[in-house]
DNA sequence: CGGATCGAC
DNA sequence: CTATGTCGATCCG
């Protein structure tokens, strides 16, 4: 886009004015005047709603500026000494680096939505006109710009200062079609072309022209373009401009009826193509290369660009808005014309710099960017490092020297406006919606993501955000509504009685998986400690069904009630959810492997270790097996699940379905009264007991006999003074967690599960006994299922007869028993430490996983 | 990590 | 009537 971005309406003592950077307003031309455009835009914002947040935010801003100014008077001649020298030093350090091989362009379209419109519609050319709706425009023509018509602007407000003017509606799919042949074009130059938008690009020149100077003419010279597209008299135009030998770029038709504007161009003076029977040679200097960049995308376009050419992207930008429209601007490459380029540039110019940054830098009396290399160890002092880096950066003319091709997205999210709706059932139902569209939007691009932010502003124009991360990452559109409806149903609740009156929502997931992350996504226990943060922000519809108002949106934080209490049916739902969609074992993790088979399951019971051969029944083909030796049986069951099961009648999928299903009716909840665990909940779901340790005192000294016979313990807010584990709103539900004979302090099981070091963890079926690399959580419920349901689950012994003789036997010895009667059930999770992680031999480590002879073989 | 703000297009 | 939608970065608590 063009600077009429820059427009923004900035607030001051005196009033609402907007920044005018009129372009040509010449005399006797139609238009208006800076004093009518400002009279005319207060007296339609005076006393708006939006007019108010802006005066609000205004004074935020002179707030932080004096706060800022108070800081100034504080400031030490010490303190100045100190940042002098500090100062001084970078800047010696910066000089010393600065590079001026590098040629960078940057390539900007002229007013390009409106210059589409124009294109396609003749009718337009002569008319001022927007692209946009009449609630905002996101461009408008040269014509219209003279009556301060500007991008950013309500089309309402655009219809005061011209009411001629024509509004067209935004056509995204011309833009990007357009935008795509004028990147085709980039690509040929410098194939690393860094598109910033649909309008914008940075190019490197720099190999481009080493090439280009042993170009033959042949390999420079191009054809004028002499077919009709525009029936509107293209041809025409195209002889005119041969015939008395213009430069290039006057060729364009349709964005500017009036040729003066063009008189300030660098062109003029500089050696035009030589042009000769419709065919125009460019030279193999910079500057012919980007005349011939622009001649190109106008030919093929009919749009004309502006170029700004630069040793680094800062001032390649800058330059672009120099001659624009349809020219170019170099900033030779030595360091004396970069500076005079420098000297009295105003810093708004500058990328990044915007309104209030500008505002503050005034306060201090700077506006440009010498003036900040004045004031540079004031700003040292009074700015944040990044801060005033960015600035010294600036004022020595430097930027970024090669454009790095933008990394992986961040963040993905959508937003509405409409008008106003205060109906909490209509809001969560808009939520919804954005979340749908969210998760078509990710699953495009196949991310995931774990933090969901709900951004709300009401008609007052004020804006929130509320996040929430929770701990795997999610991308449907149940998953991500689960969170953010908890995130909105927070914000009515904080706000009853009253509606919140809102004009806008959005959601937003960002924190996604980095590739480390998404390779071993599946083959991690995160998947399922994650289970329990997301399901547990499953809330029952509907909304206004609504519990004790919580600060924390976290529901567990509240302790008075269970969260299994609450959300026991939302589980229900997706548990059955998952069963449904067979196809998609990513589904919200089941909290399947929470449950064990069993009457009851309290803390005191002894763990059986008897050590003896014995015979097992394989809980797929039910062929008894001989066998002492657990790792040998799993192999076994491996080959089942595999396929190759010795009895032809049993299939997998008949397996799946014969699993227990829980229905909603067979749910009861109790509560243990044992005063030693009166955070222990225990959930009888069709005789299925779920035990749940509410730990929040949970401490390294917790008694081993009583989480050796939990199942699964959840924990929340550990050791929320440690920095480094200091996770204050996440909640893990953490297996048992044992080593040597101890229960190690959880913040340890904690780390490794977030840092991304997940592939050394692993679980430990209940029922074989042995580690479990596992692909999905889902598979890996089912392999506990088919061991706990199908009447073959035996007692096994603890002994570890494991013959590779590794440290299974640790966990073997401490991982819980199964016993037919009583049916205690532990999961054990052996994580290790990242440090230890990090220092192991790949070749161990994939020596480790590939002897583990278990059901991740059939997972892949 | 969460929330607000800035800046860009 | 009627003041966007999306994204990255940064700062502070």
């Amino acid at each position: 886009m063009d600077s009429t971005k820059k427009s923004d309406a900035i607030l001051s003592k005196e009033g609402f004015q907007f920044r005018m950077e009129l372009n040509d307003n010449k005399a006797g031309m139609e238009g208006l005047d800076k004093e009518k455009i400002n009279k005319i835009i207060m007296e339609a914002t005076k006393g708006s709603r939006f007019y108010e947040n802006e005066l609000k935010k205004d004074h935020q801003v002179n707030h932080r500026i004096e706060k800022m100014m108070q800081q100034k008077t504080q400031i030490t001649s010490l303190q100045l000494k100190k940042a002098q020298l500090q100062v001084d030093k970078l800047v010696l350090e910066l000089e010393e680096s600065r590079d001026l091989s590098h040629v960078i362009v940057h390539i900007d379209m002229d007013a390009f939505y409106a210059a589409v419109e124009m294109r396609d519609n003749p009718e337009l050319r002569d008319k001022p006109m927007a692209v946009g709706s009449m609630s905002m425009l996101s461009t408008s023509n040269y014509l219209a710009r003279r009556f301060g018509v500007r991008a950013a602007m309500p089309g309402f407000i655009a219809k005061k200062l011209c009411p001629n003017l024509v509004i067209v509606p935004l056509n995204f799919d011309k833009y990007r079609a357009v935008s795509k042949d004028v990147r085709e074009i980039l690509a040929e130059y410098d194939l690393n072309f860094l598109p910033l938008s649909l309008d914008e690009a940075y190019i490197d020149l720099t190999e481009h022209l080493k090439e280009r100077l042993n170009w033959p003419k042949g390999k420079r010279t191009y054809f004028l373009r002499t077919d009709n597209i525009t029936e509107n008299g293209r041809e025409e135009h195209i002889k005119e401009v041969a015939e008395s030998s213009l430069p290039v770029h006057s060729i364009s038709p349709v964005l500017f009826e009036d040729n003066t504007l063009h008189a300030n161009e660098d062109n003029a003076k500089q050696n035009t193509p030589s042009l000769a029977e419709h065919s125009i040679i460019f030279g193999i200097s910079v500057e012919e290369a980007v005349k011939e960049i622009r001649f190109r995308i106008e030919q093929k376009t009919t749009l004309t660009a502006s170029a700004g050419i630069a040793p680094n992207m800062m001032l390649a930008k800058v330059c672009s808005d120099k001659n624009k429209p349809n020219g170019q601007f170099r900033i030779l490459p030595n360091r004396q014309d970069v500076m005079d380029f420098i000297k009295d540039l105003p810093i708004r110019k500058v990328p990044g710099i915007g309104r209030v940054t500008e505002k503050m830098l005034k306060a201090l009396g700077i506006t440009t960017c010498t003036e900040i290399y004045q004031q540079r160890v004031l700003l040292t002092l009074l700015f944040s490092e990044s801060s005033w880096h960015n600035f010294l950066n600036i004022s020595l003319g430097l930027g970024s020297t090669h454009i790095e091709k933008d990394g992986e997205r961040k963040s993905m999210s959508t937003e509405r406006t409409f008008s106003e709706i205060s109906v909490s059932s209509e809001q969560y139902t808009l939520c919804q919606e954005l979340c749908h569209d969210l998760a078509q939007d990710l699953l495009k691009e196949g991310l995931k993501g774990k933090t969901v932010i709900l951004k709300l502003k009401n008609v007052n124009f004020e804006v929130k955000s509320r996040a929430c991360t929770v701990l795997s990452a999610i991308s449907t559109e149940e998953e991500i509504f689960a969170v953010a409806k908890e995130l909105l149903r927070v914000e009515i609740e904080m706000a009853s009685p009253h509606p919140l009156r809102l004009r806008l929502m959005g959601v937003r997931v960002s924190s996604f998986l980095n590739e480390e992350e998404k390779k071993h996504h599946q083959k991690s226990i995160l998947n399922f400690l994650q289970a329990s943060k997301v399901a547990r922000t499953l809330s029952p519809l509907p909304p206004e069904k609504l519990e004790p108002r919580q600060c924390n949106i976290l529901p567990l934080t509240s302790h008075g009630e269970s969260f299994f209490n609450k959300k026991r049916a939302e589980m229900q739902q997706n548990r059955e959810l998952l069963r449904d969609d067979t196809a998609n074992q990513q589904k919200i993790p089941s909290l399947r492997t929470l449950e064990t088979t069993g009457q009851e399951t309290n803390g005191e019971r002894e763990v059986e270790k008897s050590t003896k051969s014995q015979i097992l029944t394989c809980p797929i083909c039910f062929q008894k097996q001989e066998t002492s030796n657990l790792e040998t049986f799993n192999r076994h069951i491996d080959k089942c699940l595999v396929g190759v099961c010795e009895d032809p009648n049993v299939q997998i999928q008949h397996k799946k379905e014969e699993l227990p299903m829980l229905k909603k009716s067979n749910i009861n909840h109790a509560s243990t009264s044992d005063d030693k665990k009166k955070n222990l909940e225990v959930l009888h779901i069709n005789k299925v007991n779920k035990l749940v340790l509410d730990c929040d005192d949970y401490s390294s000294n917790s008694n081993a006999e009583s989480v050796t016979s939990i199942a699964v313990e959840c924990k929340q807010g550990i050791e929320r003074g440690s920095k480094e584990s200091d996770r204050p709103s996440a909640i893990a539900i953490n297996m048992c967690y044992l080593q040597n004979d101890s229960v190690l302090p959880v913040s340890e099981t904690q780390q490794p599960c977030t840092s991304g070091t997940l592939e050394d963890t692993v679980l430990i079926c209940p029922v074989c006994n042995l580690e479990q690399k596992t692909t999905s959580l889902a598979l890996f419920n089912r392999h506990v299922d088919m061991c706990l349901n199908k009447g073959i689950i035996q007692k096994l012994t603890e002994e570890s007869t494991d013959p590779d003789g590794n440290d299974n036997a640790a966990n073997a010895q401490s991982a819980g028993s199964l016993r037919r009667g009583q049916q205690n059930i532990n999961i054990t999770v052996r994580t290790k430490r990242p440090g230890l992680i990090s220092q192991q031999p790949a070749s161990k480590k994939a020596k480790a996983i590939s002897s583990r002879n278990t059901i991740d073989k059939f997972f892949k």
